[in-house]
DNA sequence: ATTGAAACACGACACAT
DNA sequence: ATGTGTCGTGTTTCAAT
């Protein structure tokens, strides 16, 4: 990792489908350098997959939602694989804080939504389902 | 939007550098049929972005953390846009919930997180400051 | 760095709604 | 008339020497 692999990183952020030769031109090297170098990031693991930003609700999905869910301390990673295999949870992650698990889902109304907070309720071991709706995405 | 754009979107967002003939063979058509379809994709704000998914430890960040905040009503709208403009502000959300905003920051280290909190907490308007770390990330 | 193969962009045309 | 598809051509990009 030095300053050309940030460079390459940020770039790939903004466009992941640049070719490379316009990579390469950015950054002053060939296309084989930095085809050399996107293996190395993803053999690192610093790039995780290459994928699309979508708009949700463009989709059908009228409510994203961050859950915050307590569950009994014993049972949290049971809960948690059980969530990360709802077709609902976009992300799981495992937390400090107010919750331990937090929950993004998308909810194609309100109706949904209910289900599935109430789907999440029913899991074995979840004492709390605390939903926050997202109004706004600012970044 | 028809069943075939939502297979698309979702092998895009498995890998957004798939060639076009390679999802033209998953939808059985032709690479300029899925080249329009993405073109439609793109104006209709379906597809926000093509980027990757970086793993931010790999970047030198120790720590992922949502934090919610809570604000004086009349000045929430001040302070996501302060916050929004931050360096270490990741995504800016605005929520109903427990608080209406939720900010994932990434962090150098212990002290650069502590720094972040305060900042925040010297946002005028700013009555407290609710951090979560992410200490896994299951989906 | 070269090069052959693969992938891509663009135009003209066809078909359906 | 608009949206969506195929085909043909020339160009760019890729990957392996």
């Amino acid at each position: 990792m030095d300053e050309k692999d940030i460079v390459l990183v940020n770039e790939l952020i903004e466009n992941s489908r640049a070719p490379l030769t316009h990579l390469a031109k950015k950054l002053g090297m060939t296309d084989v350098a930095i085809k050399k170098r996107l293996k190395k990031l993803e053999k690192e693991g610093v790039i995780r997959k290459y994928t699309i930003e979508v708009d949700p609700t463009k989709l059908g999905f009228k409510h994203v939602a961050l859950i915050g869910i307590d569950t009994e301390p014993e049972k949290i990673l049971d809960v948690s694989t059980q969530l990360a295999s709802k077709e609902y949870a976009y992300k799981v992650y495992l937390t400090t804080g107010d919750h331990m698990l937090m929950l993004e889902a998308w909810a194609k109304d309100n109706k949904h939504l209910t289900q599935i907070i109430e789907d999440i309720g029913k899991i074995p071991g979840v004492k709390r389902v605390c939903p926050a709706i997202i109004l706004e995405k600012l970044k």
